[in-house]
DNA sequence: CTCAAATAGTTGACTTTATCAACCTAATCT
DNA sequence: AGATTAGGTTGATAAAGTCAACTATTTGAG
């Protein structure tokens, strides 16, 4: 097994279990909402151009997607108070709970991944993970 | 940054490179062409269903994927003798040109992402991925 | 041997996801 | 002020992925 290959299977299977994990649970949620909600819950005063550049992802499908979230009533908005150009977005309680929800279940399948391994295996991983993306200029990106 | 952002931006990282590096070329494939193409290159007696199962597609599109293929003579296709339900496939001149130069870029890539990491530290990630993986119940899956 | 069940592959219809370009509004820059 | 840039929305469309039905073989239980 290359590195490609490693970096993808270990993608793929995060992918899988979280999404089992999620449907088990019934959140309603699909993969672009369970990042959306992250990068909203770790960005203060998050606009959507912040989302688009956090998940590299087109700005049209970034609107589509908080248009979606906000029907679901897991987002609110308001403008900016600095740049009215701008729209702030901040979960709602439902939102922040669904959020906290896959926080848990994430917690529970990074455990998972991280059995049988000690600390220190857990920080090399992470330590050489990020030498590699400092080699690419990659950046917190998600 | 967790062990989830961590195994995404790896994954992205790759994704955005292998890409850009395959658009400089002018290859004219996308994704998952490149993910047919190897999987047919390293998978002796081929068939559609094989590849189902590598890359966990459903087998509508890896049926239209190798039509695509086909079409654009990357691949060839005969019958197989022992089941005439399977259709053997294997890559063309023109295929086998074309994996060989994504192995070529995929090489270079890798020097990218192990700039600077000793062969210790190299061997160290793939070990603890691995093992990250059989917690799971990962197969070799790419 | 025979017939039901399983397997390989193809196709149609459809949903989801992603992308491109046009556009509006507000901010910024001489 | 007038031109340009940036944040966001929308329409149209392309690409990816999914589901179900169907054909043609093969397998396997009786």
């Amino acid at each position: 097994m290359n590195l490609r290959e490693t970096i993808f299977a270990l993608a793929q299977a995060y992918r899988v279990h979280i999404k089992e994990a999620v449907n088990a649970n019934e959140l309603g949620l699909n993969g672009m909402h369970v990042r959306c909600l992250h990068a909203i819950a770790n960005c203060p005063q998050c606009t959507a151009n912040a989302i688009v550049n956090q998940l590299g992802k087109d700005k049209a499908q970034i609107a589509r997607l908080i248009k979606d979230m906000l029907d679901k009533g897991w987002l609110e908005k308001h403008s900016s108070e600095f740049d009215k150009r701008s729209q702030i977005l901040s979960l709602s309680s439902s939102g922040t709970a669904l959020q906290q929800q896959l926080v848990q279940l994430e917690k529970q399948l990074e455990q998972s991944f991280e059995a049988g391994l000690t600390q220190q295996e857990l920080d090399e991983f992470r330590r050489i993970s990020s030498k590699m993306l400092a080699n690419l200029g990659e950046h917190s990106w998600e």
